[in-house]
DNA sequence: CTTATGTCAGTAATACTGACATTC
DNA sequence: CGAATGTCAGTATTACTGACATAA
């Protein structure tokens, strides 16, 4: 007789479930501040990086052009960042982080402190740091 | 001077990072046999409970309702499972296993049992097994 | 001519909401 | 009547594709 097949016993699974909770914490603390993950990591590569094109800002984040597109227009909405035409290059917006956008940065920064919290609450710091390196290990191929 | 921010630091990307992974090894290896996921949580369920109604599947599984129906209908047209009217409760289908939906089944577990080990493949067995502890008591929550 | 850039419309997967008819 | 069940249409989110105009 074999033993039942329980998805709850895989890996891929445990992660899945890891990662949901993760998200949902991630999109309430975003969230009070009327924010969403793109809108951090854009950001936060412009606070790394200074002002970059938008196609830099892809290829430095991840993010599909087209989303930086639409992330980038609600962003410029609220004055965190700003548009402007490379002067070397016609094609190009210089996307530059503006001050209140680096004291926005600077909440959601906090917030984002305060998910990974709640989320490793469970974890002692000693396993919070085993499970940094174990998941980097997986995450790095 | 702060240190640049980066979001490769958090946990919750990291978890993200790995979750993603898994994702799409698994869609790969069920994707080879024509599944998604639901399709094999809601077959290994049948397995382990015996013959189910939808909503009672939507309670074992945590899928939505909505999404059973789509991938019972699925499953049905292949053949894997069948609905009967419930003679003690008109309202309801039991949803049984045929015999050619648990050879299924088994296919789909080997699939995502090789999805595993390819995920894990960077960790020694002792390292699976404390990443299993760890994301458990995350996922408990 | 080919490539890079920015923009937008459309699509696919996943998961949920709302409405509905039927039956308990 | 109120609640459960199965069904379907619609929506929100995230991420991608394709098409396009402009400029390098």
């Amino acid at each position: 007789m074999d033993a039942p097949i329980r998805m709850t016993d895989f890996p891929s699974w445990l992660l899945g479930q890891a990662a949901a909770r993760a998200q949902r914490l991630i999109g309430e603390h975003l969230g009070r501040l009327g924010a969403r993950g793109y809108h951090f990591r854009l950001l936060a590569t412009l606070a790394e990086h200074g002002p970059l094109s938008q196609a830099a800002l892809g290829r430095h984040t991840g993010i599909h052009v087209s989303e930086i597109v639409a992330a980038l227009n609600e962003l410029a909405a609220a004055g965190h960042v700003e548009r402007s035409p490379d002067p070397t290059d016609r094609r190009r917006n210089v996307v530059t982080l503006t001050p209140a956008g680096q004291g926005y940065l600077g909440r959601l920064h906090h917030e984002l402190l305060l998910a990974q919290d709640e989320l490793l609450a469970p974890l002692t710091a000693a396993e919070r740091a085993q499970l940094m390196t174990l998941l980097r290990r997986l995450a790095e191929h």
